[in-house]
DNA sequence: AGTCACCTGATT
DNA sequence: AATCAGGTGACT
């Protein structure tokens, strides 16, 4: 699921169905779900509190609560949370789940247990989000200050894109769509794109980003939206040995940082 | 900067 | 049986 755009898919989500919920009860599942929580920390922290507000910080989602904590969830890779009809059904990966005073569920979901869910204060939730960089669809986000950050950075342009301490939000996936956008080698040292290049990977992350959201928000918010073609298609990502669609090369898959980086030798040079 | 480990499922 | 997986943190 889960880089920014299924993030802000799943916040939307939320937002629409759980405007005046109230938490009954909380229950882990899978207590390595919530470490380094305790599963009882979790469960009583939760108790009685009503839904204020749910956001969004890079892939993390947040929910801030009326008791002033706020449950945050790291999708990991096969993260989802949303809100069933009846809190007694429990999907097979359901790891923490939540009973809304109106007997729905709120479940996080996470197939591989890669993700987490932790209920903070603000203290606490400030450790975990001050370390992230720039939101790549906020104001801040300026081909100037890529530049700044791509500044003496010697690491592949690519591996760069998924730090989430520089830009926050870019997954493998979206990293290789925002190069193949910007027609540049993924390869190359961060800190060697000059101008240009970096005026062109600035607008390619903003469009791909948009442009999923758009899909992905869509598909989720409506059912068979899928099946119908609007998710989200990639040019590069998953498509070793077939053409590119601009010129027709063969799409290359290499390892870079111990994941799989899809581009068009001919395209991004 | 590169590799591995985390944990489990889907696909080949 | 083997490989791959949209993420990250810890470790060489």
């Amino acid at each position: 699921m889960p880089e920014l755009p299924e993030a802000e898919a799943v916040v939307r989500r939320l937002r629409r169905q759980t405007r005046g919920a109230v938490i009954a009860e909380a229950r882990v599942e899978r207590p390595r779900s919530v470490e380094p929580q305790t599963a009882e920390t979790v469960e009583s922290l939760a108790a009685g509190a009503s839904i204020k507000t749910v956001k969004r910080r890079g892939k993390q989602v947040l929910i801030r609560l009326s008791n002033g904590l706020t449950i945050r969830i790291h999708l990991g890779m096969t993260g989802d949370v949303y809100v069933v009809d009846d809190y007694r059904f429990r999907p097979v990966f359901a790891r923490v789940w939540f009973r809304l005073v109106s007997d729905r569920g709120l479940i996080f979901e996470d197939a591989r247990v890669l993700g987490h869910l932790n209920i903070y204060t603000d203290a606490e939730l400030a450790q975990v989000l001050d370390p992230l960089g720039v939101e790549p669809l906020s104001a801040e986000f300026t081909p100037a200050l890529l530049q700044q950050l791509a500044a003496g950075s010697r690491q592949p342009v690519k591996v760069f894109l998924m730090d989430q301490t520089k830009v926050a939000g870019l997954g493998n996936i979206y990293a290789a769509e925002a190069l193949f956008a910007a027609r540049i080698d993924p390869s190359r040292r961060a800190g060697s794109l000059r101008k240009t290049r970096i005026a062109r990977l600035h607008a390619a992350i903003i469009q791909i980003l948009s442009e999923a959201i758009d899909s992905t928000a869509t598909a989720y918010s409506r059912p068979g939206a899928f099946s119908e073609g609007e998710s989200f298609t990639p040019q590069v990502y998953g498509h070793e040995g077939e053409p590119c669609v601009l010129c027709r090369r063969r799409i290359r898959r290499i390892q870079q940082g111990g994941r799989s980086t899809y581009y068009c030798p001919g395209c991004q040079s």
